[in-house]
DNA sequence: ATCCTTTGACTGAACGGTCGGTCAATAAAA
DNA sequence: TTTTATTGACCGACCGTTCAGTCAAAGGAT
């Protein structure tokens, strides 16, 4: 009744599915969510059209799962807990990881920040973001809190407002952008 | 022997062309330029298709000139001559109306970072932009300079990325946004 | 007044092409 | 044979763009 086992089969298309994902990115990354075609998705992963509708139900469908395999990645980058009470040295931390998942894995950045403008989409990244970024907010909120600031959460809009900023500009002239010695900006004002 | 003069059709065309790009730049923004098509755009500015070609010679030409006529607003509304050298009023002037015109402006302002990060137009927009803010930059270099730090270009790269993070938060999350509050902050920061 | 000519803005059907998505047929393995 | 991954021809819809033709308006001629 079963030719290869359901492990076989399990695996094989765990392999498949990362590698239309992998390819995914990329062709997203290099062209915009829009203009990138299936086709060339299917292309670049060595894969046919058709089978791309075996393993997503739609081209949206793909983003999604992008989208939400990279907020994932975040999470347990920073592994911010819920109610977390920020030292200056995790603090500091958090701002390094931060602006270095931008540097180190520029493609998945790109495809989301191009995605912050997309009215479409913009909604459902949203909804898939906002609960796994609220710990962090509040924990910053509390940070600038408890530093005296008199208006924390302002204080916060403006660190992530300022830290997007720098992910925004890092991204889009990597070869120039200084890095480092913005980050040594930022931790000198904000921490 | 003759039909309309000269000057009534230069003025209708005038009018129309107008209308035509108001129209584009609202559906540009709502929907982002590789998702508004042509025929949007021309129901939008109740006119028929085809009109648009004899205004404009593709999509992209309308969505260049929209870009063009920004910039050329932000430069008249900021008035930077190059070289000026910035007093503190001055350069706090300029905080205040680069954070304002992302508030007041929002149309236009979304367009242009939605393109910021569609890699097939990010090269004809850098072309016509960074002509018409290299003076900016240069003053806003030599007044960090004249402050007194120490990489006067890292922290004028900071600022600026700073300040587009802000107008990006600004435009993104509107009614909660606390703009002035952050206004304030920058203006405590920098200047 | 009435025609007639000339102009260019304007229309909408149609074009070639590409898109996201489907599906019948096949390959391959047990 | 059964099961399931895999293919690529194929579909209708829509894209940006073109173009043959329509129309209102204005002035000269009658």
């Amino acid at each position: 009744m079963s030719p290869r086992t359901k492990q076989q089969f399990e695996e094989l298309r765990k392999d498949r599915r990362q590698a239309i994902l992998n390819a995914a990115l990329t062709v997203f990354a290099n062209s915009g969510y829009h203009s990138a075609s299936v086709s060339m998705i299917a292309k670049e992963a060595d894969v046919s059209k058709g089978l791309m509708y075996n393993y997503f139900p739609s081209k949206e469908a793909v983003l999604l799962t992008l989208v939400n395999d990279l907020f994932d990645h975040v999470v347990e980058l920073l592994r911010i807990t819920p109610g977390e009470v920020l030292t200056r040295e995790r603090f500091i931390e958090l701002i390094d990881l931060q602006i270095d998942i931008a540097v180190k894995e520029p493609q998945r950045w790109k495809l989301y920040m191009s995605l912050a403008f997309q009215p479409e989409v913009t909604p459902l990244l949203m909804e898939t973001m906002l609960p796994k970024v609220t710990p962090f907010m509040m924990s910053m909120s509390q940070y600038f809190h408890a530093k005296g600031y008199e208006d924390p959460v302002a204080a916060m809009r403006y660190f992530s407002a300022s830290l997007d900023g720098v992910q925004m500009h890092a991204l889009l002239d990597p070869d120039n952008f200084p890095v480092e010695k913005v980050k040594q900006m930022v931790i000198m004002q904000f921490a």
